[in-house]
RNA sequence: UGGGGUGUAGCCAAGUGGCUAAGGCACCUGCCUUUGGAGCAGGCAUUCGCAGGUUCAAGUCCUGCCACCCCAGCCA
């Protein structure tokens, strides 16, 4: 091996874990000099969340490491691989912002190389064609603690084996009569080793080769392999591959490999008060109890792009969680944090109330109406200023006023006192009700000393609310999300219960009469925003010109709430 | 009961025998505020799963123990 010190590439940066000290250590010894990784899904499923952690490690890696990250699709099992899965994917990691360039790869890319390092594996006379069904198979593999025993098929001739699996290869024989192995060690305490099953019989077409090929091959003979002829350096997977090192290491140190390529494994992502494995995932959307893989409530890519989570907040969030080795569940708070961290800086302040109450401002002239500069965004002076119209009727929300208020209650109470925000100071003088007792409307009386929103004596208000001009409002169904599950971990088996019966009924609220300032109408549908003092928002998909729908991405942080429930 | 891994705060996670155990989330004070948001200042592990041992010095090394995770698909 040339031996060049490429300690150069090794990037000046805080991130560091198990994986990139390594990294470090083969760049500085001279065993590489140029770091390839690669992200490996495989098109059964959409990306979620811990598929993120895994491609900002991967492609992370390769972009601080001058190197690259091949995209490749595992695709080796026809029967549970779709094209849809295959779009979907390379959707949602473009998204997150990363660019595999042409280093689009797919395992059946290979199945021609495969094929031909599985007969040159029959022909060392360490792979067998065998006979047993999938019952005796099982049974004679063993147990954790017992040895497995030799197949009766094992010691078949290097022709009889050749021949066999040509005819496999040519459709002679249904699923599951013939398998290929690789002869390695029936009392292997590890399992991985006991003759593990390279190449199976399935009639089924797949989603590139078609009908080219009725025997794929398995998972441990395809992945390393790749790896090898992709001259992949560094192969990073999670944990429960840790087992299948040793195999791994076996085919690549016994089959003609243009490299010599090394696994790592580093613990998958755990997210509190959600599911992460594609089965559970797939029964959500199969089931319809979410509506399809991008229900804003999922753990999915494309569920949190609809959502309105940045991509921006998701690679940062990978980046904070850190890579190891110790299975963890992270708090699903430090992902919020992240997101609103993010929008905070980025997303334009707009005014909406959701359960409007309409408010008359008795001492404003009729045919007055103020126009009052808004800032866009008081985190970011370049995001500049807006226009919003003043008037004499308005809306607040329900929720900012109180007919009783308790102590500390600083928004609007008969007799008190708030700053509307941008506008006047406006005083509680009366509240209208209807026959049952209802509140319809309250009565105020402004200050037009308190213009723009301060005073000149300098009187102090305690609580400003946000408020939409009631003849200019625009109407707009506004969808809030909770938590899917009320369980930390919905995949606890303790109380005897599924994953399903730990669903949170109240996941979607869904607000058909909120009342929006009319800039909102035209916000681009990618564009993330502020209600002011609500949360933080995104035209949905489905929103039209005139049956607009926002989303709520995450609310702000809410004291007020944190100390009503203290009491 | 075989093999492979992992244990540092409520949750992530640095730490590679040597100054007072990083940082983030959450939480708690106080300040500030035209978002009860944001921001600012401070607090939050007498101790690193437990017990011994080595050493002038141990979260880091050694021994033993305990707990948890993964493996018996013709899934990946």
């Amino acid at each position: 091996m040339t031996s060049e010190n490429r300690s150069d590439l090794i990037p000046d940066t805080e991130k560091t874990n198990f994986i990139r000290d390594i990294i470090n250590e083969d760049l500085r010894s001279g065993k590489y000099t140029k770091i390839i990784t690669r992200f490996p899904p495989e098109p059964n499923g959409y990306l979620h969340i811990g598929h993120a952690k895994s491609i900002c490690l991967n492609f992370g890696i390769a972009e601080d490491y001058k190197g690259v990250c091949h995209l490749r699709f595992d695709d080796t099992n026809p029967i549970k691989e779709e094209q849809e899965y295959i779009d979907s994917i390379k959707e949602d990691v473009r998204w997150l912002g990363f660019d595999w360039g042409e280093h689009e790869y797919y395992a059946s890319e290979y199945f021609h190389t495969l094929h031909e390092w599985a007969i040159f594996l029959i022909k060392k006379g360490l792979a067998y064609v065998d006979d047993q069904t999938p019952e005796e198979i099982r049974i004679n593999r063993g147990t954790l603690t017992e040895p497995g025993v030799n197949s009766p098929y094992r010691e078949r001739s290097i022709e009889e084996n050749l021949e066999l699996f040509e005819r496999m290869k040519n459709g002679e024989f249904a699923e599951e009569e013939r398998v290929l192995r690789a002869k390695i060690d029936m009392a292997s305490p590890n399992i991985n080793m006991r003759d593990p099953i390279i190449y199976r019989i399935l009639h089924a077409e797949h989603p590139r080769t078609g009908k080219e090929w009725c025997i794929y091959p398995m998972y441990d003979f395809t992945h390393g392999q790749s790896d090898a002829i992709e001259h992949i350096t560094h192969s990073i997977c999670t944990l429960e591959f840790e087992n299948h090192r040793p195999l791994y290491d076996w085919f690549i140190e016994v089959l003609p490999v243009p490299a010599e390529p090394h696994q790592f494994e580093f613990a998958r992502l755990n997210l509190t008060y959600t599911v992460m494995s594609k089965r559970k995932l797939l029964k959500l959307v199969k089931d319809k109890l979410v509506n399809g893989w991008d229900d804003p409530r999922m753990p999915t890519i494309s569920g949190m792009r609809r959502r309105g989570y940045p991509p921006e907040a998701i690679r940062n969030f990978c980046d904070k969680i850190g890579v190891a080795k110790a299975n963890s569940t992270v708090d699903f708070a430090m992902l919020e944090s992240c997101i609103r961290d993010e929008l905070n800086k980025t997303a334009d302040r707009y005014m909406a109330v959701l359960d409007p109450l309409k408010v008359v401002i008795t001492n404003y002239p009729e045919n007055q109406e103020d126009w009052f500069d808004a800032d866009m965004n008081p985190e970011d002076p370049n995001a500049g200023t807006r226009k919003v119209k003043f008037g004499k009727e308005l809306y607040i929300d329900r929720e900012d006023f109180m007919e009783n208020p308790p102590k500390k209650y600083f928004r609007l109470a008969p007799g008190a006192e708030v700053r509307l925000k941008h506008a006047y100071y406006v005083t509680c003088t009366d509240v209208i009700k209807d026959a049952e007792g209802n509140i319809t409307e309250i009565h105020c009386t402004y200050d037009p000393e308190s213009k723009g929103g301060s005073s000149p004596d300098n009187r102090r208000v305690k609580g400003t609310i946000q408020w939409v001009n009631a003849k200019e409002a625009v109407t707009a169904q506004v969808n809030l999300y909770d938590k899917l599950f009320t369980e930390e971990n919905p995949d606890r088996t303790d109380e005897g219960k599924t994953f399903i019966e730990y669903m949170n009924p109240d996941s979607l609220t869904v607000i058909k009469n909120a009342k929006l300032e009319p800039a909102l109408k035209d916000i681009p549908n990618d564009k993330a925003v502020q209600f002011i003092r609500l949360g933080y928002f995104i035209k949905d998909k489905d929103s039209k010109e005139n049956a607009l729908i926002f989303n709520r991405t995450v609310g702000l942080k809410d004291s007020w709430a944190k100390i009503q429930n203290k009491n």
